[in-house]
DNA sequence: GTCCAGGCCGACA
DNA sequence: TGTCGGCATGGA
């Protein structure tokens, strides 16, 4: 465990840094109402998770300044699962960065000191699972992110566990494992396009079946490596394969400079009147050395 | 009705 | 090696 944290029976405390915004983090997670697999709810969040088979239901909320605080259903779980829960909480809102650094760089860039500062303390959300990161990378392909939510919604109400608590119910995304079994017309009638159907079927059956692990993509020699792997999956490109390492591996230098999202912020930060190229983007981010993830996140940020 | 969307693939020059 | 059309549909 990373962090320093008490725990009783129903509830996880986690001790927060000072360069951490709850607020923030949640403004990102509720962009979308059709989003399926967590819910925010005023200032509180909820999300399904499983640790040894036993599904959980998360609820996190920031008690003060230093504190997050994680109750959990049902209650008295086991200390090894409590300590998952809290490493869950601890990975997602990728509290082990020291994010000082990456304001002192952003304060002399002037791309990046206004959105720094509007946006302080927000963290990259991290995707754990990189089934779901995949998936998700392909669902996103060159269609409105709305419409993106609505696959994803359609998709893990279709595929993903199921479980009620307090006469709710919450969703699991769904596992490889399930996904890899399933026929290409399963996902047609989701709406999903026949490639997007082949790619996250055969996505999900070479991470069923072994061949590509989270594990074996962090044990590469460097992240242009683990991009290298990724891209040998149909379906997975530059720009998919830079968006993996970036929300789930944790690349701190992933820019994914083809991302229509990316050029918008930036189009938008520079008053330009074109969308900037993926040379112009590599170009102004001289200066984001192994910050340009947590750049692109913070201008993807100021799109909503 | 038109244009764009968190791209990728395969054909072709 | 670089460029271009097709995908297939929703949202603005």
């Amino acid at each position: 465990m990373k962090s320093t944290w008490i725990d009783n029976n129903s509830a996880i405390v986690i001790k927060i840094p000072a360069e951490f915004s709850f607020t923030q983090c949640l403004k990102f997670l509720s962009r979308s109402p059709r989003e399926p697999c967590h819910t925010v709810i005023g200032n509180k969040l909820y999300k399904l998770v499983k640790f040894q088979d036993v599904p959980v239901l998360l609820r996190i909320e920031c008690l003060d300044q230093n504190t997050l605080r994680i109750a959990f259903l049902p209650s008295r779980l086991k200390k090894s699962i409590r300590a998952m829960i809290a490493n869950y909480v601890w990975d997602w809102f990728d509290l082990q960065t020291d994010l000082k650094p990456f304001y002192r760089m952003a304060r002399k860039d002037s791309i990046l000191k206004q959105v720094a500062a509007a946006y302080f303390g927000l963290r990259i959300l991290i995707i754990h699972d990189l089934f779901e990161a995949i998936c998700w990378g392909i669902i996103g392909q060159h269609i409105n992110l709305q419409f993106a939510y609505t696959l994803k919604n359609r998709f893990v109400a279709s595929f993903g566990e199921k479980f009620s608590f307090d006469k709710e119910s919450y969703y699991l995304f769904p596992s490889a494992k399930t996904i890899a079994r399933l026929s290409v017309a399963e996902l047609r009638d989701l709406q999903f396009t026949e490639k997007k159907s082949q790619y996250i079927i055969e996505s999900a059956a070479v991470i069923t079946n072994g061949d590509l692990t989270k594990k074996s993509l962090l044990n590469q020699k460097n992240f242009a490596g683990a991009r290298k792997t990724l891209m040998e999956l149909r379906g997975v490109g530059k720009w998919t394969a830079e968006y993996v390492t970036l929300r789930c591996l944790r690349d701190p230098a992933a820019l994914p400079a083809d991302d229509v999202g990316l050029q918008n912020a930036l189009k938008y930060q520079l008053g330009l009147n074109h969308k900037p190229t993926a040379d112009e983007i590599i170009q102004v981010s001289k200066g984001w050395k192994n910050w340009q993830a947590y750049a692109t996140f913070y201008l993807w940020h100021s799109l909503i």
